[in-house]
DNA sequence: GCTTGGCTCACCCGAATGAGGGATCGCACC
DNA sequence: GGTGCGATCCCTCATTCGGGTGAGCCAAGC
């Protein structure tokens, strides 16, 4: 039997049953790829990625029980070769920041077309590194100084559930004048002038949910 | 050749390439289902709609160019007795209020099992209306009075964009004291005190966006 | 050692907000 | 013809918000 080269082996790792079966399906088209292995939350991705090591893992972000991004870091921390693809809806420059530093070798829409994603799993596999154009542009958009803090994001939160400064103040145990600085550089980074046009943006963004 | 019964006639309007992939995928699988037509916006799908005369529509709502909610209400208008089965992401009961008011004959989620597809596929073309648990349990928390009109909802877009009411009232030609007046009435509605929770529990229910 | 950046707090002040009261008009529904 | 409801407008007033300005602490990095 002729050695032909290896397939690339892929871990599909999202909740949405049916989107599941699309990626699949696009993927098993192809002679070079092969699906070793499907999981419906990171918890699940994270123990097939031990069991399986496939060489090229497709992650969503938005997931029951442990998220994608939480995923990722934790397999990033463990394998630091491994080539992990995000696969997600939304282009929030936020979240796309947080799993490109986590080392994301790409991260990708779900909108892209069938022949993208196979592009992309080839090109990751390959040790290179790619970024949806619409992200991308998220991405050089806005200043990495632009980035909110943990603080600044759980401030944020409760602006988002309808708290007051002085409510937040009590809750996060801080003084008024801390909570409306805070607030203040929330603004400055955002670019924004109100508390519910920052809620908004910083949504968009990926910086809450 | 004996006539077996007609398999259902399935039209499927989805604008990501792969989600239709896996719910072709699922419906193909079944021998009493056949898709006869995909499309990837509810421009596209009104057209196919028109030439195909499927038995049932399978309609996103999120889409470019024309959404499914409008594409659903042309269709109906149309053809009253069309059957239009909403698969959406989110359980927001706005939306889903107005699909169905619209004569939608289902609304399901896509993280919805393959066989809850088909079974509700089925089951719409029975005549039977289908509706996500989690959507009718949204449904049935939120009396019909909590829904917001459209200046109510205009008026909310505008806060959502960090707009004072002062932008506001010039922006719609209102008084101020109009402007207040629906935030007021919005307030009680969506059971918020404060324009920005107003802002993102309108957000979750499907109002904005 | 020094700088940077995140987190913390303080005071002043004008403008906006949200809570109370009202009111009128039109329109659909019964 | 009445009744309800949405949309429009008006007034007052306490509270809150956001801008301006300034400052101290501390950990990380150069």
């Amino acid at each position: 039997m002729e050695p032909t080269r290896q397939p690339i082996r892929v871990l599909v790792v999202d909740d949405h049953p049916m989107m599941r079966d699309g990626i699949c399906a696009s993927i098993e088209r192809q002679d070079d790829l092969v699906v070793v292995g499907e999981a419906s939350d990171g918890q699940e991705g994270l123990a097939l990625f031990r069991e399986l090591r496939p060489d090229v893992t497709l992650m969503d972000i938005q997931m029951p029980v442990l998220g994608g991004i939480e995923a990722l870091e934790t397999i990033r921390a463990e394998r630091p070769d491994a080539v992990v693809l995000i696969l997600t809806t939304y282009p929030g420059d936020a979240q796309a920041h947080r799993a490109l530093q986590a080392g994301a070798a790409g991260y990708l829409l779900k909108s892209c077309l069938r022949k993208d994603l196979i592009d992309t799993i080839r090109a990751v596999h390959a040790r290179r590194r790619v970024i949806s154009p619409d992200v991308a542009q998220e991405l050089a958009l806005h200043a990495p100084q632009e980035r909110l803090s943990d603080r600044e994001v759980a401030v944020l939160r409760l602006v988002a559930d309808g708290q007051s400064n002085k409510q937040i103040a009590w809750a996060l145990q801080l003084s008024l004048e801390t909570v409306k600085s805070h607030l203040k550089t929330i603004f400055e980074k955002l670019a924004v002038d109100d508390r519910t046009h920052a809620v908004t943006v910083a949504t968009r963004r990926g910086y809450l949910s």
